[in-house]
DNA sequence: CCACATTTAGTTGTGCACAACTCAATCGTG
DNA sequence: CACGATTGAGTTGTGCACAACTAAATGTGG
């Protein structure tokens, strides 16, 4: 085993992606506990404030995340009274999902999330964006790229 | 809503960070499935080639994982006969979880991802180190930061 | 109009993450 | 030594992620 050893874990890039993300996860908990949201509840929280009813295939689409994911995590919101799915009169494939009265109200006290979370990371707004941009760069670029084992 | 809102999807750091992690994930998956490795075991397996026999407890603070995350991935690890587990005659309280014949096979295999997994970020040396020092760093700052519902 | 392909949600099964808990082994202090 | 506190691993329960699948609604070419 060398310093150079390119198994070493604290050379992995992936690792520090994997960890910042479950690091900063944590950070978001005790804010998201108070309002009774998990992670990944208040994603869908965010995209439903921004842009009102959503079908799931677009909430997909915005998140990332497939209907697998989607369906049970939108049935909990709804039993937790955030918000109601009902199928579309024009396509009675898509179902739409918008925010009850409850899930509305609790925009308000969300509002101050993101710049409570954007403190405790420690940088300042350029450092923010540059990250942002160095990510979704990533994100798209290795979005495009389908590996197969044959390339070991 | 505003082009400003703080609550937009597209400004906040945090998803661009949940959003990448995923997608490097799912980079790593192909080459893995041929290993027999996910991506946890796979960080598993690194620490455990490169320091050789080590505690729960260690594996625990090298990945930041904890027991309720480790336990049943290691018995999937050992069922898989890629680690053997046994009670240190020193210390009863404490297991030590080592490589089998099998599992110190496969780094050879594993020898070629994480180059393979650099170029498909499609950054270069510097990019790399870089990103891995603003997410390290990242990864302190928050750590150390107890947030509280207070704060809103 | 009809057979077949496509689209959209949902379901099932596996494997993390993580909080909260249990239990046994060990440590520390009087 | 006694005994309460601490440590280390494991268990239980909840909620993502994601692959693979099902089923219903819609689109489409002949």
């Amino acid at each position: 085993m060398t310093r150079t050893d390119e198994l070493q874990l604290d050379r992995q890039v992936c690792f520090a992606l994997y960890s910042a993300s479950r690091a900063v996860t944590q950070l978001y908990r005790p804010l998201l506990d108070a309002l009774g949201l998990t992670y990944p509840q208040y994603l869908v929280m965010l995209v439903l404030w921004e842009h009102g009813p959503t079908t799931v295939k677009d909430l997909g689409e915005a998140l990332e995340l497939d209907s697998g994911t989607l369906s049970p995590l939108l049935k909990r919101l709804e039993s937790a009274g955030m918000v109601l799915r009902r199928r579309r009169a024009t396509d009675e494939r898509s179902v739409e999902v918008d925010v009850t009265e409850k899930g509305a109200a609790l925009r308000t006290r969300a509002a101050g999330v993101p710049r409570t979370i954007a403190c405790a990371t420690g940088l300042d707004a350029a450092g923010l964006t540059e990250l942002r941009r160095i990510l979704t760069t990533l994100t798209e670029t290795v979005g495009e790229t389908q590996l197969t084992a044959d390339v070991l």
